[in-house]
DNA sequence: TTTAAAATTGTTATATTATAACATTTAAGT
DNA sequence: ACTTAAATGTTATAATATAACAATTTTAAA
């Protein structure tokens, strides 16, 4: 599915992105948090929680469901990170300053996930509301299907 | 958040309709089926899996939660009720015989939704993936805010 | 620089949502 | 009636997520 190159590039344009937006913010990036972060960079394929936790058992950390569950609060949070509903899983934000308007499409084959934006579909998505008088807070629009390398 | 007049009307006409879709695809619409279906009509807000499960425990049925998710399954193949994956709940199909390029509208005031429809906004959808060379199966997209009721 | 307050993490328990597997019953077609 | 397929019953458990309180660490105030 993926277009990245390097994924190893990838996922530390991301993990410096992931700072400097912290830093900026004023919030804490613990080491919990940057590493979960990094648990769910290091694929495509979005995270499952409790694959993120049995990662973090093997590690240093007295990992619980909670333990993971608030990494995933805050980088949500923050915007760094995002749940898939549709699959009930989490996937790194690829362009956290400004998310907005975007989507996701889900291949069923690969089962990688791509963050995509169109403006275009954002205003229709944003008029089609206005016209039902309704404030939108959050937008879940996932696709589910096969990616172009599955075909 | 409902333009609904009269409630009762709507659930006779969603049951009617569900009668006559079962009926002309062969399928085997049954009092269990039945009966979730009408709990589910009986609110706008979404129904909770095991809240259907409790109130089937109140009448004849020995109920446990495959009789439930069992009786969602052939509803949702069915096209007749629509599973919300950003609050876990089910909804009933206000137009069973052409869902197409349809949207929730979530009042997390009123906690009711409501099924939408625009073209226009299918269009902009489509044509953003097509650009990805995707195949879409199926296109979730929920709409988390408040209704005009509600302001 | 101690100290108080706030934020983070640890820990135990449990809630919520959903499915697997197999037995029994009911309905449909021969 | 008989056979098969579909639907339902039943038991158990998987998968996802949160509540509540304790301990620790960080921040910032005195």
């Amino acid at each position: 599915m993926l277009d990245c190159q390097n994924h190893e590039v990838c996922i530390e344009s991301a993990m410096r992105e992931a700072d400097l937006i912290c830093q900026e913010k004023g919030l804490r990036f613990t080491e919990l948090r940057r590493e979960v972060l990094r648990l769910i960079w290091l694929s495509h394929v979005p995270a499952k929680a409790y694959d993120i936790l049995d990662k973090l058992k093997g590690k240093a950390w007295s990992a619980k469901p909670p333990t993971v569950y608030r990494a995933l609060d805050f980088l949500q949070e923050t915007g760094l990170v995002h749940k898939l509903d549709s699959i009930n899983a989490y996937i790194g934000c690829s362009h956290p300053r400004e998310h907005n308007g975007c989507y996701f499409l889900i291949c069923t084959d690969c089962n990688e996930a791509k963050e995509c934006c169109s403006p275009e579909l954002t205003d229709a998505i944003e008029l089609a509301w206005t016209k039902n008088s309704f404030r939108p807070k959050k937008v879940t629009l996932e696709v589910l299907g096969q990616c172009g390398e599955c075909e």
